[in-house]
DNA sequence: GCAGAATGTTAGCCTTGTCTAACTTTATGT
DNA sequence: ACATAAAGTTAGACAAGGCTAACATTCTGC
């Protein structure tokens, strides 16, 4: 494996990489967490659109297909963000609720920063979806706080 | 399903909902891509530091065991992006530099930026980890203005 | 009030990403 | 130089998220 001169730049970094490790533990950690995040959220606004939330309008708005959403509600379930009964729209638990509405917050700071930072509305939109997710506190307060002073 | 008066706030949209759903469809397109762009990033950066990318120090590095690298390893070799001999450590293609390349780019933009609105070096570092891969063109361009000019 | 349309569910398949356990190959130290 | 340690691979399990096809239920317009 090191037929090769192996001292190559010998850049300063020596601390052992397990404890560089952290920056992806907590990406994959956030990765697991988005999707319910996005439901969450959209069937919250749902709700507060049309009243009701159903699978069938989940399925447009998210592009996947009405079976893949009736899978993935049943893992919301599980995991107490939402209550279902067959057939019926679906309704979001009191844990449900306040992720959403934190979604809903955090969704919203990084909206407005990125119009206040000169971006079109539509692009912000797609990049706050998919920022929204990665963002600690810390950098949502600073965000906030640009665009609050803009 | 509307016993119940189904008309609570009429908020304007009247788009149909597939519309709309562009933003998430561009958010699962660009979560299929994510681990791949940490992989070839991650290996550029080890090539760099250390002269080669070994399994153990991508595992190390990305917080997974070996076996699972070994395996996402398959694939990126499959689509292209790195090459690979049994037992020995990984190379990229032309392809997977580009890509490197590119993902490093977009990277050091996204940290300049935190770190420039006045995020703690840790912090912006994971954040950026998770940011990049969602940050379109346009919001890049502004990122970069931005740190450039403060 | 019923027939047909719309919606929802279930079953079954595929891929990805994670793991552990068992095995093979390569590297190392004396 | 060879025994042991370190690294890599393979096999097999599992969950998540996507799909289609087939079936079940509910809604709606006459």
């Amino acid at each position: 494996m090191k037929e090769f001169d192996p001292a190559p730049h010998a850049t300063s970094d020596d601390r052992p990489p397990d404890l560089r490790a952290g920056a992806f533990q907590g990406v994959r950690e956030a990765r697991r967490n988005e999707l319910a995040e996005d439901y969450v959220e959209l069937i919250a606004e749902l709700i507060h659109d049309q009243g009701e939330a159903r699978p069938v309008d989940i399925a447009a708005r998210l592009g996947v297909k009405v079976p893949t959403v009736s899978k993935t509600l049943d893992r919301l379930a599980r995991e107490g963000l939402i209550t279902r009964a067959k057939y019926r729209s679906v309704f979001l638990t009191e844990e449900g609720r306040a992720l959403a509405k934190e979604c809903r917050r955090r969704h919203e700071i990084v909206l407005r920063f990125l119009i206040s930072l000169g971006l079109d509305p539509e692009t912000a939109e797609r990049d706050a979806e998919g920022m929204e997710h990665h963002v600690s506190e810390r950098t949502l307060a600073l965000f906030a706080a640009f665009a609050n002073r803009s």
